[in-house]
DNA sequence: TTGAAAGCGCTAACAC
DNA sequence: GTGTTAGCGCTTTCAA
């Protein structure tokens, strides 16, 4: 069939140990020995027969990422991230897309990794624990992006503060009766660090926060327009929201233009996320750097897999608020319609 | 280490090759044998090493999809569909990014894909003809997704009649003089085709595409802004405008809105992609299904991985022009047509 | 229907 | 610095 390693270590006039100890780079070859099996190698156009080479070193040099989805934005924008980094390195990239838990119809990929992979990058699997240890199980380096886990590599932002600053920022405009918008009863730890955030602001400025303003988008663009027309729908409807994320925020602002309220100047949003159409949409938010905590994520993972004694850490994003037209002023909606994107940075490492 | 073949070949009382028949549902197994080497898998928690599977019988069960961008609405909406009907046929994803033709860094893929996986999907690569010849040099079956290429499985729109049915609802819609946003200067059969099916519509309504109505838009928001600010700034404006993608379309509505301009009323837009956000932002689009696009492909892909014999087909998906705002009928608007039409406009939707 | 045995192509001890 | 030699854990003839 195709060439292999004898081949090489023939033309080479070497043993393949050799050649394979000169392909890879390691210590104690010859220089010249070194250059000529090279040479040979790529005169012969030899490519290391991958499945060969991981049976007998039962290393994969690949690595999976587990996703609900693949499709939307936060998640395709992880995976651009990590699949940056990796191609650098050579490495793998298996991807498995394990849908909303719950919904879930696949298989757990518990058994579907073992042996194929030499490291996990787990996102947002929102509090399905029990799918999560089963990984863990594993015995692999693991990193979360976007949870923390005990005693594992992750990448998060704060999303307390994240919640803080964009209810704060509400505040600060004059709002006194902010409603939220969460992503579903009971999801993932960011998500109630971020609904603590809002109520760690609201109490700060002497604020109650009433239960009546609060509704579930489940993080999609049509429960974010369904709960902002439930809001709307309230006897007493909130002056401000804080939406969890762009894509409800996108569809709060739908349910507020259908109803003839012009979002910023009647009813302010702001929300999380730093979606690239944010902009587009005039939506204030509070961007997440999502391709590069991809990357982060990815390169402590290699880090951990390189060296087994690097320390697990749980890595923090810098966040930064964008402030746009769907937060303008509360009494002040007819002066200057404001710079586009004052921005004022939180987070730090 | 962990459990293999032989410990379950002992455990059950046969040999690691009647294993290996019974757990892959060969024939020739005594059923009763075969329930028992099943149970005695199950109680010792057996996996099959992949490693060891894919170097004893040459297959890897791993496809590879090759794509420019994977944090774009077109491209994670492919993978998705490829992973779903992956992921139920156990077959293993490897995503390749390679960027942009041109601008991109990463190492040609080809040297990389040897030996580790049995099927290519190739997204959309633009006419990089060099790069795809090479892939295709793999011996691979391949199917592709967004372009035709010869001799090949493919699955695309008919991209003529797309551009063709989004002309001529503007025409319908009485404009005359339609202008244009397209990608890049040489791009994808796609492209060309979609500006063809613009063209045969200009044409059969009697009416002379004029060059001066058409600019490129890159592909992205950023670009169909431009694109349509340059367009604005001609000496004759045009009425309406095909574009020939979603996100471009979002740009070229930034761009009217910047200008005091409404979408649809003012100026039409028609494009296509169907992206999720095209419904909130309100623009006339040709729909194309793109996940299931993807689904198809990977499909067609493993039939042919399983039966050789089987052709390659180019398999045409369908589309629905889906009429939103950012259309309507000429009569309404005739009087500012043709100029760069301001009107003060208030808030209606 | 089942088993014995020969690899698949490479890596990793261990000698030299 | 380099070669020899065992495997890695499975699949696949070929015989029985």
């Amino acid at each position: 069939m195709s060439i292999t390693i004898r081949d090489v270590a023939e033309a080479a006039g070497v043993s393949t140990a050799t050649v394979s100890r000169a392909l890879r780079g390691l210590p104690h070859v010859d220089p010249e020995t070194r250059e000529r099996v090279r040479q040979v190698a790529a005169e012969l156009d030899y490519v290391v027969s991958p499945s060969a080479s991981r049976l007998a070193s039962g290393r994969t040099g690949t690595i999976a990422v587990i996703t609900p989805f693949i499709d939307r934005w936060f998640f395709s924008s992880v995976l651009s991230g990590v699949s940056d980094v990796l191609q650098e390195r050579d490495v793998d990239l298996l991807v498995f897309e394990v849908g909303d838990p719950g919904t879930n119809p696949g298989l757990p990929p518990e058994r579907r990794l073992r042996g194929r992979v030499d490291g996990l990058i787990v996102v947002t699997l929102p509090t399905d624990a029990m799918r999560v240890a089963d990984l863990l199980m594993l015995g692999l380096p693991t990193s979360f992006i976007g949870t923390t886990w005990e005693g594992s590599t992750s990448v998060t932002i704060d999303d307390i503060s994240a919640g803080r600053v964009a209810t704060q920022h509400l505040i600060n405009l004059g709002h006194k009766r902010i409603g939220m918008i969460s992503g579903r009863p009971r999801a993932s730890t960011s998500q109630s660090h971020r609904a603590q955030g809002y109520r760690e602001a609201m109490e700060g400025a002497g604020l109650a926060p009433d239960g009546s303003l609060e509704a579930y988008g489940y993080f999609s663009v049509q429960g974010g327009e369904d709960a902002m027309t439930a809001l709307l729908s309230r006897p007493n409807p909130p002056s401000a929201v804080f939406v969890m994320s762009d894509d409800m925020a996108f569809g709060a602002i739908r349910a507020l233009q259908r109803h003839g309220i012009r979002p910023g100047s009647d009813i302010a949003i702001a929300s999380i996320d730093g979606h690239e159409l944010a902009e587009l949409l005039d939506v204030t938010t509070v961007r997440q750097p999502v391709v590069d905590m991809g990357r982060t994520a990815a390169e402590a993972l290699l880090a951990r897999m390189v060296d087994d004694a690097t320390e697990p850490e749980e890595i923090i994003s810098p966040t930064t608020l964008i402030v746009r037209g769907s937060s303008v002023p509360q009494e002040r909606t007819a002066q200057v319609a404001g710079s586009q994107g004052r921005s004022a940075s939180s987070g730090d490492a």
